[in-house]
DNA sequence: ACTTTGACTTGCA
DNA sequence: ATGCAAGCCAAAG
């Protein structure tokens, strides 16, 4: 995989940026890395993730725009759902709360 | 080198 | 609020 040493590793650290108890959007993450419409590069990096297994990044603090939290094969959207109200996101309904976690400020 | 797909986003109906 | 279509980026085949 050429992913080592890619974008994917960037997406990684950003998503490794991210403080506990809050979350980010994939356009978000995208944003940081400099691409505007990644969105879905950033999504192709953690599913490549799942791939290497996980390594430290949390994921689950990834969502979908509007805090809604996207499908992954073969992992339900409730088991991020309850890593992140672990730590402590609030939610609303199916979606997260920005307002309060959304890296949006 | 080209084509297809994918954990997305935004807009319109 | 829900559903469908188009767009953009990067990686895998």
């Amino acid at each position: 995989m050429t992913t080592d040493d890619g974008f994917f590793a960037r997406v990684y650290e950003a998503v490794r940026g991210i403080p506990r108890g809050r979350v980010a959007t994939y356009g978000q993450v995208a944003r940081w890395l400099g691409v505007a419409r990644g969105a879905r590069a950033v999504g192709w990096a953690l599913r490549a993730l799942d791939a290497q297994g996980s390594r430290r990044v949390p994921w689950h603090r990834v969502v979908g725009a509007g805090g809604r939290i996207s499908l992954r094969a073969g992992v339900g959207p409730q088991l991020q759902r309850r890593r992140l109200r672990a730590e402590g996101v609030r939610f609303a309904g199916e979606r997260v709360d920005l307002g309060r976690h959304g890296c949006r400020a």
